[in-house]
DNA sequence: TGCGTAGATTTGGTTGACAATCCTGGCCAG
DNA sequence: CTGGCCAGGATTGTCAACCAAATCTACGCA
């Protein structure tokens, strides 16, 4: 049951670029922010070194930004960044959600479709923290039944830049109910083994995406 | 004059990874080969450390391989890897494509159209490593022209990821007159300003790739 | 006020050392 | 003869300490 190997090119399995990782995705570190080396060494109790493979690792993820001499800082997308982003998923994307339609297994297609009424359950209840989990997870889901190694890869990388857009994104009002039958409409698709209405359900959501992001330009 | 600006997520400007980058790409090392610490810093004439973060960086990009414990060894490609690397491609390509076609201003059509006379120029005097140099030149032509940062900085790694394969395909008799005119096809549909005959075209090209590559598995 | 410069920070990169791990080949027992 | 065990060598992973170079800051001076 794949949940999320870190494959060949390995996201850097090293405890402290995990730990550093976290900490800026749950906003310890905010925007632009420096890291100083030997700051992060102390609050993280690590060496000197280690802080500095870490940040190169995070670096090469496209989390953190690293001017030369002047060190690393946590990078700062802009929303004109996070549109290119989100162009970027629908290619691959949409590859995957065929890939996904056309290998589904019909247990899969039900774990699948049990995820959907959760999703469901989530937004008539106004749990947004939910129904911001549930939308990773049904990503993740959607990429490990695709099991198209490279496509995970990239959308990853991309998903880990952008998370913080996504994460205010899930939060504007009326979002959640809008986007709630888009997730559905793909889960039918790809559940159903229908690459084209999959491709089409998952272009159609991130074109969503993509015209809310522009309004805020 | 943009060539191939390194931008932000810099994959590493340090002298030495891109020496070593080289030597991998240039086939100094074969697929598979470990590449131990200690000798590269000699042959390298650099410090272990310096070989070290290279390596990693490397391993980043997904040149490079790196088992724990057990060191870093030139990352070897599949041919289902490979295809998987062209079926990421052509989402990526496609939406490069039909944003170059969107943006392309009449001086860069005009360049655009003599690297197609180049192009043809070198298919018909049977010129097949000048072919395959130009193909390159026109992929980073056009990712130039759409400027789009995202999709460049994948495009670039999974270009460098699949070098060798790009490579001997190029070789294959017969598939420079092929080819060729699939090109030609893009250039005419991005230099008139086509989104939509561009991405077709893209497609086309791509899905031609993966079909002789299919033939090798 | 504006500028240059000295000093403090911080990074970039080196060396050397050491433990942990993996691999190899010989040795011993069955 | 075969199979497993163990010692020793090779390599990586990691650390500490160090220093040069680049950058930033703040002060003094024109």
């Amino acid at each position: 049951m794949p949940t999320g190997g870190t494959s060949t090119t390995a996201p850097s399995d090293d405890d402290l670029s995990v730990r550093i990782r976290h900490a800026i995705l749950e906003g310890e570190f905010a925007p632009n922010q420096r890291l100083i080396e030997a700051d992060l060494s102390e609050s993280f109790d690590a060496s000197r070194a280690a802080v500095r493979t870490a940040l190169l690792s995070l670096a090469a993820e496209g989390i953190v930004e690293r001017l030369p001499n002047r060190g690393a800082r946590v990078r700062a997308i802009s929303v004109g960044e996070a549109i290119e982003i989100v162009e970027a998923r629908i290619g691959l994307e949409t590859l995957v959600a065929r890939k996904a339609a056309e290998s589904i297994t019909s247990a899969q297609a039900a774990a699948l479709r049990d995820l959907g009424r959760e999703l469901e359950a989530a937004v008539s209840s106004g749990d947004l923290v939910g129904y911001a989990r549930l939308n990773q997870e049904l990503d993740a889901r959607l990429r490990d039944i695709a099991d198209h190694d490279t496509a995970r890869q990239l959308l990853e990388r991309l998903s880990a830049q952008s998370a913080r857009h996504q994460f205010r994104l899930a939060y504007e009002p009326g979002r959640a109910a809008r986007s709630a039958p888009e997730h559905v409409a793909i889960i039918d698709a790809v559940a159903g083994g229908d690459a084209d209405a999959a491709e089409i359900a998952t272009r159609t959501h991130l074109d969503g995406i993509i015209e809310l992001l522009g309004t805020r330009l």
